[in-house]
RNA sequence: GGGGUCUUAGCUCAGCUGGGAGAGCAUCUGCCUUACAAGCAGAGGGUCAUAGGUUCGAGCCCUAUAGGCCCCACCA
């Protein structure tokens, strides 16, 4: 507690050393203890490839705010942390990183390539991890797990098997997107649309005639965005209530180019408003035709290579690249006559979220989760509320998805990842799902067998986070003890990628809920409100700010003045003010030590160091004002953090700590702290107690927020614990309500801001100070100044206090200031601008009638009476009364000087 | 096409279940007052997008309109 104290606050050295001091301590760590309740977070893994963005950085502040809270609390938190293979986003870093060494992922094979991931999950796995440290995160790292570690590879090939025998995994040949850069599968969610501009191709295939042959003069027009397409038409579709085309029923249209005659198929899919009515049916290539193609029988002729180069089918447009390929049909289609006009046309081309290249519709054989009957408890939960999604908007976004659910793709071309547990009988290709490889062949009897060469999408092994975690398929203790977790806080964007998924895995494999709330937040914008990205080089990283700035200053910026699900802009600006006060609080605590210090010094006495009921008796209005605000701020962050709303209760926090406490109460007291020791030394005493128990109690409400500066003080200033984040949170206390200190000090508080005010509107010199006269007729009033004399001197820049029943004495051009129940005179020496004086005071009374004219209609409304709460109808009461009050005394004045 | 969301002080945003409009930054004025100039004291600034409605009472609830943003679907 001697130790000098920097007069800013300098967060550099002293958040790794705390940071340390914390694992050393093992506070993070968390053990079953039936003794007390457990309160689970599991952390949203990052990817291993991964940096520390604004994203995690707010992510992660919210989780380790809730866990340090409930840890105070005396919760047994666990803050559950890991990171993620991240299949294809590592497996695409990793084949960059060889092209630069001018090799291919097959050049390598198989094993080489996979050892080169490791090595790579080695290098860069605990990148984020230590980022996540300098932020903080005061996860449990003796617990930290892998997606591909041992116990979760156990857990997805059991989730897999599981799954296989039920009947809902499943092997089969549907139209599935494809990435040709990837060379790889991807699920719906993976594909994003974009609006591209295209052409809009019209073209008309010629019917075909009676002998077989394409007719001259009879033509069937359409349009596509996609001629290449065409090579694997099998039909043409019209409605079947297309009038225009009845016609046509069993009739043929000759393929131009492939030259071979299609049927026409009447399918309720064609709009019969949209262009001619008539569509290309490309069962192949295209979901929509795929379902067509199935409900006519319909063939389905595969055109394209994997890389999106036109295959065999294609006749001699045989290798073209898809696009070069439509450039060429086009134009041999124009020669034929068969192009009738090419329009502009913007439409929406769904792209690969991760290479943006444009997907290609694809008949492949894969596996699928069949979601039909999995996703039905995962919308009932939601439904009753048994798991609560914050912002409850998020509901409708829930089931929006829930309700169109498709089946999910979730076998990939990748290497970096799961390896799906099902093996083929080199003999027969029998299919063996199993947790091992097979021995024997149950349909052949033979031994060999080569194990699927596809790996599960990432998101499958994260779906069982919260449990595997854990030690499921285990049913070890810490399973039955901290799960379900709690909350998972996570951004809105990954809620079908991951939310959804990790709901229906809870369900199916624990037969409960992975948690009971999610609190989403938005996205971490730049300034201007774009998406942060690389490729705008806009992004903010946040170890520079925490390098610069502070990591409490960081956390608290992405806390303050933000709710739940919003986006939110990041400014260096806020950094600052969030910097700012910290340093507020650092030297608000240096000034109470400092002050502990010399007090102790001079009388040898550590008077703060007493219980409650030891200074009680020498609590004065102004401690007891301090106390009572607090306690009453305690209960409100208390509630405000228990509903989630963490930017609100830090708000009332920074408020109380700068507003009411530095600005007021360190203000009020500073007279008895420099009374001479021989003097006022119980008076002294107690606002020493009341300054460190006040501030200790404070931090402890800003430490989830800023766990940094107050430990550093918290350590500083007492000695009796060794740590503020295994410290109690204060609960609020009967005991410690001051109701009525509450509205003495407040009325004081207004009489100061009233002199303030008319110091500054008279230019009165700062230095200058004035007698004051306080009249009062109300004893307790005066008795309330009476008892403050001295920090109401001070804070009103007064030479003398003089509390008296009546005017006599004072000055007849007196300046003064209505408050309630109260009239403050400052006589000054020289001559008062008398009619100034007045015009101030016929402005009061403007207001004050303002608002007695807005009270009486509220209290004359029978209406209001009759219906309005009780409490409320009271309050009003209460305004009339001392609005008429301090009328009356303004007019009384006003009488006096006119 | 379906859904969500936003429009509040010059800027960025809070405003919890409806009960006299807030913060930070910026602006103006005065202060190096022995915790803090990263500070202190004071001030200006808002028809809470528009129009209706419900209510004793609406920034908050309902309806419509205008504009912005987002998500889902994907009509070739």
């Amino acid at each position: 507690m001697s130790r000098e104290l920097a007069k800013t606050y300098d967060p550099k050295g002293i958040e790794d050393r705390l940071y340390r001091k914390w694992l050393d301590k093992k506070y993070f760590h968390a053990e079953v203890d039936e003794t007390k309740k457990p309160f689970t977070i599991v952390i949203p893994p990052p990817n291993i490839t991964g940096q520390l963005h604004m994203g995690h950085a707010l992510d992660n502040t919210m989780q380790d705010i809730l866990i340090r809270y409930k840890r105070m609390q005396g919760y047994n938190a666990l803050w559950q942390p890991g990171t993620d293979h991240a299949s294809i986003a590592t497996e695409v870093r990793i084949i960059e990183k060889l092209k630069e060494e001018g090799i291919t992922k097959e050049d390598l094979g198989r094993e080489g390539f996979l050892k080169r991931a490791w090595e790579w999950k080695e290098e860069y796995g605990g990148r984020i991890i230590s980022q996540l440290k300098k932020l903080g995160s005061s996860c449990d790292w003796d617990r930290e797990r892998f997606t591909m570690d041992e116990g979760c590879n156990k857990a997805v090939t059991e989730v897999f098997c599981k799954m296989h025998e039920k009947g809902w995994i499943y092997k089969g040949s549907r139209i599935i997107n494809w990435c040709p850069v990837c060379n790889t599968s991807i699920s719906d969610a993976e594909v994003v649309y974009e609006e591209q501009a295209g052409h809009f191709w019209h073209i008309k295939y010629p019917l075909v005639d009676e002998d077989g042959r394409p007719s001259r003069t009879e033509f069937l027009e359409f349009a596509t965005t996609r001629p290449e397409t065409m090579l694997g038409d099998t039909a043409v579709a019209v409605n079947p209530n297309d009038e225009r085309y009845t016609y046509l029923k069993g009739r043929q249209v000759w393929l131009p180019i492939v030259n071979k005659p299609i049927p026409v198929v009447e399918d309720e899919y064609v709009d019969m408003e949209f262009g001619t009515g008539v569509v290309k049916i490309t069962p192949a290539h295209d979901p929509n035709d795929f379902e067509v193609g199935k409900r006519h029988n319909l063939p389905e002729v595969n055109i394209m290579n994997d890389d999106a180069t036109i295959n065999a089918n294609g006749g001699k447009y045989e290798g073209l690249d898809r696009y070069e390929a439509r450039r060429q049909i086009v134009k041999e289609l124009e020669a034929e006559g068969l192009l009738v006009k090419i329009e502009d046309y913007s439409h929406n081309v769904g792209t690969h979220d991760r290479c943006k290249t444009t997907i290609e519709p694809m008949i492949k054989k894969q596996w699928f989760v069949k979601m039909e009957e999995l996703i039905k408890p995962a919308v009932e939960a939601v439904k009753s509320g048994g798991i609560k999604l914050i912002p409850e908007r998020m509901d409708k976004t829930y089931f929006n998805w829930t309700d169109n659910i498709r089946d999910w793709c979730i076998s990939r071309q990748l290497w970096w990842g799961h390896r799906i547990p099902a093996y083929y009988c080199d003999e027969c290709g029998e299919i063996v799902v199993a947790r091992q490889m097979p021995e024997v062949c149950p349909k052949c009897g033979c031994t060999h067998f080569t194990q699927d060469p596809d790996t599960l999408d990432t998101w499958f092994s994260s779906a069982l986070w919260p449990f595997s975690t854990l030690g499921w398929p285990e049913m070890t203790e810490d399973l039955k003890y901290f799960y379900p977790t709690d909350v998972l806080v996570t951004g809105y964007d990954i809620i079908f990628f991951w939310v959804i998924r990790m709901i229906f895995s809870g369900y199916e494999q624990m037969g409960e809920k992975p948690f009971k709330t999610v609190l989403f937040h938005g996205l971490v914008r730049d300034s201007q409100g774009r998406k942060m990205s690389k490729s705008l080089g806009n992004g903010i990283d946040p170890l520079e700010i925490i390098d610069k700035y502070g990591a409490d200053a960081l956390r608290l910026t992405l806390i303050t003045g933000n709710a739940p699900g919003n986006d939110m802009r990041f400014y260096y600006e806020r950094v600052e003010a969030s910097r700012n006060f910290a340093n507020k609080v650092w030297n608000a605590s240096r000034f109470i030590m400092m002050n502990m210090e010399q007090a102790e010094e001079k009388t040898g006495i550590r008077g703060w160091e007493t219980a409650y009921d030891g200074i009680k008796e020498h609590l004065e209005p102004a401690d007891k004002w301090i106390l009572s605000r607090l306690n009453t701020l305690v209960q409100e962050v208390t509630d405000n953090i228990d509903h989630f709303e963490l930017g609100i209760a830090v708000q009332k926090v920074y408020d109380f700590i700068w507003d009411e406490f530095c600005d007021w109460y360190i203000e009020m007291v500073k007279p008895r702290l420099y009374q001479k020791e021989t003097e006022g030394e119980g008076s002294r005493n107690a606002a020493l107690w009341t300054l460190k128990n006040v501030l200790t109690d404070a931090l402890k409400l800003l430490h989830p927020y800023m766990p940094f500066i107050t430990e550093e003080i918290f350590c500083t200033i007492q000695e009796e614990e060794e740590s503020i984040m295994v410290s109690q949170w204060p609960v609020f206390t009967e005991a410690k309500a001051y109701p009525e200190e509450e509205g003495a000090i407040g009325l004081i508080k207004e009489a100061v801001r009233g002199i303030r005010n008319i110091r500054t509107q008279m230019n009165v010199a700062p230095g200058r100070k004035a007698a004051v006269f306080v009249v009062s007729e109300d004893e307790k009033v005066r008795n309330i100044f009476g008892e403050g004399r001295l920090f109401f001197a001070s804070l009103a820049g007064a030479s003398e206090v003089t509390v008296q029943s009546n005017k006599s004495g004072i000055a007849e051009d007196a300046v003064s200031v209505v408050i309630p129940n109260a009239t403050v005179y400052i006589p000054f020496a020289e001559l008062v601008d008398i009619g100034q004086e007045i015009e101030r005071l016929k402005k009061e009374e403007k207001r004050l009638q303002g608002e007695l004219a807005r009270v009486n209609g509220m209290l004359n409304n029978e209406k209001f009476m009759s219906k309005a709460p009780e409490a409320k109808v009271a309050e009003e009461r209460g305004k009339l009364e001392k609005y008429t009050q301090m009328l009356k005394q303004v007019q009384e004045r006003l009488g006096q000087l006119v």
